[in-house]
DNA sequence: CACATACGATACGGATCCGTTCCGTATCGT
DNA sequence: ACGATACGGAACGGATCCGTATCGTATGTG
C-alpha cells in the first residue's frame, strides 16, 4: 500500500536517513489543509510541500503520487474506539452514537465531508472508509446483541438496519448539516430514545 | 441570481436571438459530466462546451463563470414533490421515505454526493440544497402531524427528531453507501417500521 | 439590402499544478 | 576524510484550465 519504508526496520543504510519530522511534518500538513476545506482535487503536492515547509522532492521521495499519500495521511484519523461502559444498553448506545463521525483529531469532523465524492469512485477510498467503520459498527453491533440477550431489546430486531437508524441522523447532521432545527448535542439521547421506544401511540 | 435573460420578455432584439438549443445543450452536458463521476471543481467550462457541441463563448455570453452555471444547472434537479395518498401513515411515510434523494431525474443520485463539500463551503450552495428539500421535509412534518391528530402517533414525538430517524438511514445508505449489508429496495419498509414500533421488548 | 447580434471555432496570455532534475548543503556509516 | 543519501529550494517542460478576443458564418429586424 504505501511507499513508506523509511522508518522501517532498515539494519543498513548507507547515507543520511530519512528525516522523521518531514514525515511527521507532510501528513500533518495534509490533514491541515484538508480541514480547512480544501477538497481531496484541490488539494496540490505543491501546497502541501509548502505548508510542510518542505521540498516537493521530499513528498515523491516518499510517495508516488497524491493517492498513495491521502491514504497515508487519512489512516491517521482513525483514532480510537469509544469504551461502552457495559451497564445500561441505552447508555451505551448514547456513547457510540455521539461518537459518530467524531475522532480524538478534530479535524476529523471537517475533513469527512470532502471525503464522500472520493469514497464513491476510488475503491481504494472506499475500502479504507469501511476499515474505519466497520469496527465501529461491529461495536454497536454487540452492544445491540447484548440488549437482545438480556431481554431490553425485542428478539427479532433488525441489527443492520437499527444500526442506520442510530447512526443516520448523526452523520446527515454532522456532515451535511441536514436540518438547522436539531441540536447536534442532544441529538444521541433523542435518537437513541425514539429508536428505543418507537413513536406508535399504544 | 441568473444572468439568463435570453429567454425572458424581450419586445425587442435587434440581432439573432440566442439559441434555445444552447441553453438546454449546456445544463444538460453539465448534467452528465456530474453524473458521470466529476466533480464540482474538476468540472471544467471547457468539457461542458465540448460536449455540448459549444463554443466557450457562448457559456461565458450567459453565465457569469462555473459558479453561476452551475447554481442553475442544479436547479432543474429538484423534481417534483412525491404525493402522500393520505389514506394510511406508515404508507404515505414509507413513500416519502423512499423518495430520500431521489428525483425524476435519475442523475441526481449519482451528482448528491459530489456536492457534499461545496453544501458545506458555499452559502450559495447550502441555500439551494436547503431550498430544494425544505419542501420535502415539510411535506413529512404534515404527514407526522397527522398521524398525532389521527392519534396513530404519540403527541409528545418529536417531530424534527423523528424526521432524522426516517431520513438519515436512506441518506447515508444512497449517498455513502454505508453499509454493504443493508438492501436499498426494502430499507424504506423497515426503516418506518422500526421507527414507528421500537425495539424495545415490551 | 443593411445592420445587429449570436453562433462554433480557434487562439491567446496568464495562472496553476504535475513530476523531474539539478543545485549547494546537511547528516549518516565506514 | 569519504561516499552515499537526504535535505530545502529553485527551475524546468508539459499539461490543463481560465476568461477574453477575434475569426468567418448564420439568423434575426427594419
Amino acid at each position: 500500500m504505501s511507499d513508506m519504508r523509511s522508518t522501517a526496520d532498515a539494519p543498513r543504510s548507507p547515507g543520511r536517513p530519512r528525516s522523521l519530522r518531514a514525515d511527521e511534518a507532510i501528513i500533518e500538513a495534509t490533514l491541515d489543509l484538508l480541514a480547512e476545506g480544501s477538497t481531496i482535487e484541490a488539494l496540490s503536492i505543491e501546497a502541501i510541500a509548502t505548508r510542510a515547509g518542505v521540498g516537493k522532492a521530499t513528498i515523491y521521495r516518499r510517495w508516488a503520487g497524491k493517492d498513495a499519500l491521502l491514504l497515508d495521511a487519512l489512516r491517521r484519523l482513525k483514532g480510537v474506539l469509544p469504551q461502552p461502559a457495559g451497564h445500561s444498553i441505552r447508555d451505551d448506545l448514547v456513547l457510540l452514537v455521539g461518537a459518530v463521525g467524531q475522532n480524538v483529531d478534530p479535524r476529523a469532523a471537517k475533513i469527512m465531508p470532502c471525503l464522500v465524492p472520493a469514497v464513491n469512485r476510488s475503491p481504494d477510498q472506499y475500502q479504507l472508509y469501511q476499515n474505519i467503520i466497520s469496527p465501529r459498527r461491529q461495536l454497536m453491533r454487540e452492544v445491540l446483541r447484548r440488549g437482545i440477550d438480556e431481554g431490553v431489546l425485542r428478539a427479532d430486531t433488525d441489527l443492520e438496519v437499527t444500526m442506520a437508524l442510530l447512526t443516520g441522523p448523526m452523520l446527515i447532521q454532522r456532515v451535511l448539516q441536514w436540518s438547522p432545527d436539531l441540536n447536534e448535542v442532544n441529538l444521541p439521547e433523542r435518537v437513541v430514545d425514539a429508536v428505543l421506544e418507537g413513536i406508535r401511540a399504544r
